[in-house]
DNA sequence: CATGAATGAGGCTTCATTCAT
DNA sequence: TATGAATGAAGCCTCATTCAT
C-alpha cells in the first residue's frame, strides 16, 4: 500500500540515512517557503549531498513531498499512540488524550503545518494514502473514547463517537494552524485546559447551573 | 489597509468587472489545480481575454491570488454576518449562528478550502492583511458570544470569549476541510445538529445525568 | 494523416515564417553535428530567436526533427517530380529520371542524409509518417517505370516494377551517402552515365557481345 | 591503425572475454534504441557486470560504439570473405558473391543497421578508420569482380570496376535498410534472384530483344 | 484598451564519469 | 579487479512578464 519511492542505490541502510538527511532538509525548506518555492537543487544542498546523489534516493520532486508526508504522519501517529496510551480511569483518560494531543501539535508545528498544507500537491496516486493516515489518526482517537465507553464514562452511539473523534482531532490541530493567534493569548497549557473543558462539558456549562440544559 | 492591486486601466467599472471576472476564473482553477500549477494564460483564457489584457488589471500572478483571497474573505464574511443576525433569545441565538455558519462552509467549500491552502502562498506583504480578514470573522463570532453573554444565557470571561470565537470558527470549517470523510456518515444537517449540541453541552452530558460533572 | 506540431502561436503567416527559420537552421546544425548533439539552445540560436520563441512553435524538441523530415521529404519528393516530368520517348524517359533524381540527390546531399540518419529517432507515432513519405518516392519511379512499360520501352511484372524502383531509388541515393569516397573517382556526371549504363544494361553487357546472355 | 581502447586492466585474456560480452550487450541495446538513448549503466547492467567494472574496459562511452562498429565489421568481412570464396566459373562467381552478400546481410540485418546508423556518431580520429573498413569491404567486391575479368566473363576498366564494386554492395545492403518494406513483396530469395539479374542484364534486357541496346 | 508574440531566467532531471572501498 | 555511491555539467522545457502593434 505504500508507494515506494524507488532508488537508484541500493544500500538499504544507506537509503535510510540519507532518505532522514533529505526529509529533514525538506521539511525546513518546506516550513520556510512551502513545497513550490522550494527547489531541488535547495534540498539538496540543504541535505548536505549534490543534486545528482538527491536523484540516486528519488524520482521526483514529488516523491521528497510524499516522504515528508509519510514520515510526518509516521511521526505524529507514533508519538500520539505513545502519549494516549489508554491510561487513567473514567474521563481522565480522554482528559490525557486530548492534552497529549494538544502536546504532539505543539511539539511538531511546523511538520504539521508543512503535512495539511502541502499534501494537495500529492499526485491523485499518492494522495488517498496520505487520507488514509489521517484516518487512522482518527482512529486512534476513537480507541480512546471506546476505552471511556466500556469504562463507563461516556456514553455514544457509533456515529456520535465518529463525530467526536474528528472533532476531538480538529481541536487539537486548532493549536497548530491557529498558534500566530491564538499564542497572543493563552500559553500551550492554558489551551489546553480550555479545549479539555470545552470538550467535555461545551460552552452553556460555564457558571450557569439554572440554566434548562438540552430541554 | 487592503492593498491596492495596480492597474493600467482607468475606467473603474472596467475595471470591477474584468476583476468579477477573473476572479471567477481563478477560484475555478485553483479548486482544479492550485495557485501553483495555474498559469497565468490560464487564467486569462477561462476569464475569457488575452494574457496582455489580464496584466492591464493585475501587476502580478500573486495580485491574482490576493485580489481571490480578499474577494472569498469577503464573500464569506458578508454571508456569515446575514446569516448570523444576532436572531433569537437566549442560546438559540448561538445555535442559529453555528447553523448558519457551517451552511456558510458548506455553500462555499470550494472558495474556502482555496482560500485556506493558498493563502499562505502571499507575499509577507500581503499575508498580515488576509490573516486580519480570518481576525475579523473570529470578531463575528465574538459578537454573537457577546450577545448571548448580555442576554444572561452564557456566562463566558474575556479570553474564554475569544477562545470560543476561534473554537466555533474552526468546527463550523472542519465541514469544509473534512467533507471528503465526514460526508459518508453525515449529512450536513446531521453535523450540524451534532455540533451545536458539542459546542452547548460537550461530550461528558451525553445521557450520563448521575456522573458527578466537573466537580 | 501528416503529425500537427502544435503551437501557441496563432498566426498561421508567422507560424509558416518561423517554421522556415527554425528548420533551416536546424537542418544546418543536424548536418553538422547530428540531432542527439545539437540542444534547443543552438536550434533557437541559429535560427535567430530566443528559446522561448522557439517552444512557440514547437512543443518537443522532437517536433523539431519532425518537422525537419517532413520538409526535406516534401523538397526531395517535389523536386523529383518536377524533374522526372514523364518527358522523352521510350527509355530515354527512364534515363532523364535517374539523371534527374541523382541530381537532386546531389544537389540536397545534406539535407538527404540528415533525413535518412535521423529519422530513426522519430517516435513510434511519426515514424509511420516518415517511412510512408519514402514509399511515396518510390511510387514516384513506379510511375517512370509505368510510363516506360505504356510505351513499350520495358516490359516488367510488376514485382518487378516495385523491385525496380526501390533498386534505382537506393542506387540515386547511394550518390549521397557515398560521396566522400565515390567523389574523390568520379564527377557527378560520370557516376549518372555508368548508373544509367548499369540500370538498363547491367555489368555483363559491357562490351561482352559473344557472351551466353542469360541462356 | 586501428585504434586501441585503453584499460585499467592487464590480463589481455579477461579483457577479451568482457569485450565480448560488452559488446554483445550494446549491439542488443543499440539496435532496441540507438546508441544515444542508451546509457551506459544499461550497457553496464545487460552485459552482467557494473558500471564501474565497464569503465575498466573502456574510457568513453564512445568507445563502446567504436568496439561495436569495429566488431561488427569485422564480422561482417570474414562473413563476406568467408562467402564469397572466388569459386565459381565465370559469371557464376559474381552471382555467387551477390548472394553471399545478401544472406551475409540478411542474417546481421540488427548489426548492419546499428553500424551505418550510429558511425556517424564516433569522434573525427575513430571515423575515418571505420571509413576504411567500408572500403575494405567495396575491396572484397572488387577482388571477384577482377577474378571475372581475369575470367575473361566480364570487361570493366578500373573506374568501372570501382564503380560496380560500390554498386553491388549497396544493392546487398539495400535487403537490410529496406527489409520493412520489401519483406512485404519478397522473400530473401527471390530478392536475391532478382538482384542478380539486375547487376548482370539491368532492366531493358527483361524481355526485349529486339531493342537496339546502347549501339 | 486589447492583443499575443517574444523573452529568458530558472526549474527538474539525466547520465557519463570518478574514486573510495 | 570489482563495485556502486557520488558528482555536477548540461539538457529540455515552462511560464511570468513585457511591449510593439
Amino acid at each position: 500500500m505504500p508507494k515506494n519511492v524507488e532508488t537508484t542505490v541500493k544500500d538499504e541502510k544507506l537509503i535510510k540515512q540519507r532518505r532522514a538527511e533529505l526529509i529533514k532538509a525538506a521539511v525546513k525548506l518546506f516550513t520556510e517557503k512551502g513545497f513550490h518555492r522550494t527547489t531541488t537543487r535547495e534540498i539538496a544542498r540543504e541535505a548536505g549531498f549534490s543534486i545528482g546523489t538527491l536523484y540516486e534516493y528519488i524520482r521526483t520532486k514529488e516523491d521528497v513531498l510524499y516522504l515528508v508526508c509519510d514520515d510526518i504522519y509516521n511521526k505524529v501517529s507514533d508519538r500520539l499512540r505513545a502519549t494516549i496510551a489508554l491510561k487513567g480511569d473514567g474521563v481522565e483518560c480522554l482528559k490525557a488524550a486530548v492534552a497529549g494531543c494538544v502536546k504532539v501539535m505543539d511539539d511538531m508545528q511546523d511538520e504539521v503545518l508543512v503535512m495539511y498544507q502541502e499534501a494537495k500537491s500529492l499526485s491523485k496516486e499518492s494522495l488517498p494514502y496520505v487520507l488514509n493516515k489521517e484516518l487512522e489518526m482518527v482512529k486512534l482517537l476513537e480507541d480512546v473514547l471506546d476505552h471511556c465507553i466500556r469504562l463507563g464514562a461516556l456514553h455514544l452511539t457509533e456515529k456520535e463517537k465518529e463525530f467526536y473523534a474528528h472533532h476531538i482531532l480538529v481541536l487539537c490541530q486548532m493549536w497548530a494552524f491557529r498558534r500566530w493567534s491564538l499564542a497572543k493569548t493563552f500559553t500551550v497549557h492554558e489551551y489546553t485546559a480550555y479545549l479539555i473543558d470545552a470538550i467535555l462539558y461545551g460552552i452553556s456549562v460555564r457558571k450557569a447551573p439554572s440554566i434548562d440544559q438540552k430541554s
